[in-house]
RNA sequence: GCGGUCGUGGCGAAGUGGUUAACGCAUCGGAUUGUGGCUCCGACAUUCGUGGGUUCGAUUCCCAUCGAUCGCCCCA
């Protein structure tokens, strides 16, 4: 037998219901920020996130669906979505559009090589947002207030937003070689995750569980000590955007996210519960990347949530979304003529708004009641040989359990007489 | 990439080196010859992820492989 590939799932009916109504939200949460909707392609230039996700990351030195095709291109599964925003933004020249800052947003299959386990598939689903054009710090706690309204009326709760500032360029820069300076004389006695973080990414060594009582740790270099006075004053207009719109945060100054591209403010909103990753959405400001991928100067900021994270985060609360399925009209036969006549008076309901269906297997009355039922009709419409002859079907509500004989031009009205009565 | 656990009908789940692989749910049929949700009766795996090996004999033991799951790394 065929199976799916490691990794990727087939979402069935079901739960494709939860997945619709969780894009919905997110569509719709997006319209009142006023983000506009972009569809990139799943593939791009390898090269593309070779340099906008950063050569030094985990995401493109072990985890992307490299492939060349017939014409010796080399392409790449996308691993996320910020880089090809971007690359869309500059190709586009968005940043002529008159009205700035240009904000976008997505929701879309991503692809990472990696196992495979609680909250982490190869395929996965990302809805993210980028503001792409302005310094306001009033933006990244736009994107955060938009993540968190989502979450709030989706009905999860016990969220928490985790924050920090990376700083300029400058200050990182410094940063990471006051680190690597301190980390470099006792790297020997570091686990050997952390001897290959120092040259990669020496921030991520502060975030090491299996070396977090070791003498060095205590004493490393802070990261706010190395903000210059912009990145600071940065940080905290963010901040207060924040308190004023009464979204609670914590700070955490270890927070580095893995992505080379981040710049000043890095966040991270978590949910514990869905196994051993909690984090549900990650972003942050990169005011480097447009630049990285050809276009001018633009300063940007965005997250990524992945849908599956949600939904797991979402069954793990016990959150039950407001999911109706329902058939309108069920249509039992009995007798070859009825049959057809059950099957033409189905497509006036169906031309008419309403949802019917009817049996198909040839099946008896009984089980055709039960069908109805096990599908949830709030109608059902009986016609066997005596009805058709004098132009009546037998009109039954489910829900009630009453029946009566109705006009067989009339059972358009009659049908919806029912189904509005069930609201 | 590394480590643990697991793989029996549509689903859940027993089981044993030896000639019929429990049970529950679901499904289908009947009791109820034109009426659902309850009840009762009946039907439903030549087969135990796949391939190979050990054995007189393997679903049960061994190896490999694929997959699931949990954790590490990292991330959404």
């Amino acid at each position: 037998m065929i199976q799916v590939p490691r990794g990727t799932a087939d979402v069935l009916p079901g739960e494709i219901e939860l997945w619709q109504y969780v894009e919905d939200k997110a569509r719709d949460i997006c319209r009142r920020y006023n983000y506009l909707e972009i569809r990139t392609p799943i593939f791009e230039h390898t090269e593309l996130f070779q340099r906008g996700v950063g050569e030094t990351t985990d995401i493109v030195e072990r985890e992307m669906y490299t492939f060349t095709d017939r014409g010796d291109r080399s392409l790449t599964l996308r691993p996320e979505g910020t880089a090809s925003t971007v690359r869309s933004y500059v190709e586009n020249k968005m940043y002529g559009a008159p009205q700035q800052p240009t904000k976008l947003f997505y929701i879309g299959p991503m692809f990472r090589y990696e196992r495979p386990q609680a909250g982490r598939m190869r395929q996965f689903t990302q809805f993210g947002i980028e503001a792409i054009g302005s310094h306001d710090p009033a933006i990244d706690a736009e994107a955060i207030a938009l993540a968190m309204r989502f979450y709030e009326e989706l009905g999860l709760k016990n969220l928490h937003v985790e924050l920090n500032t990376l700083g300029d360029m400058e200050s990182r820069q410094a940063y990471r070689e006051a680190l690597i300076n301190h980390f470099t004389p006792h790297i020997g006695e570091f686990c050997t995750d952390c001897q290959s973080r120092l040259a990669r990414n020496p921030l991520r060594i502060l975030d090491c569980k299996k070396d977090a009582r070791k003498e060095q740790m205590a004493t490393a270099p802070v990261l706010l000590d190395y903000l210059n006075e912009s990145s600071r004053t940065y940080f905290e207009r963010v901040k207060k955007h924040l308190n004023d719109l009464r979204i609670m945060y914590e700070v955490n100054p270890r927070l580095v996210r893995g992505l080379d591209y981040y710049t000043h403010t890095a966040f991270e909103i978590m949910e514990r519960g869905i196994g051993a990753v909690s984090t549900i959405c990650g972003g942050g400001r990169y005011n480097g990347l447009v630049e990285q991928i050809g276009g001018q100067d633009m300063p940007g900021i965005g997250f990524a949530m992945s849908i599956e994270r949600v939904l797991l985060a979402l069954k793990t609360q016990g959150v039950e979304l407001p999911i109706e399925q329902s058939l309108d009209c069920f249509l039992v036969s009995m007798g070859e003529e009825a049959d057809a006549k059950a099957f033409t008076l189905m497509d006036t309901l169906r031309s008419h708004g309403l949802s019917a269906d009817k049996d198909y297997l040839g099946r008896k009355m009984k089980a055709q009641l039960k069908s109805a039922d096990r599908l949830q009709a709030k109608a059902v419409i009986i016609v066997g040989e005596d009805e058709l002859a004098r132009n009546v079907a037998v009109m039954k509500n489910m829900t009630t359990g009453k029946q009566q004989e109705v006009a067989l031009d009339a059972i358009v009205e009659s049908v919806k007489q029912i189904t509005e009565d069930g609201r």
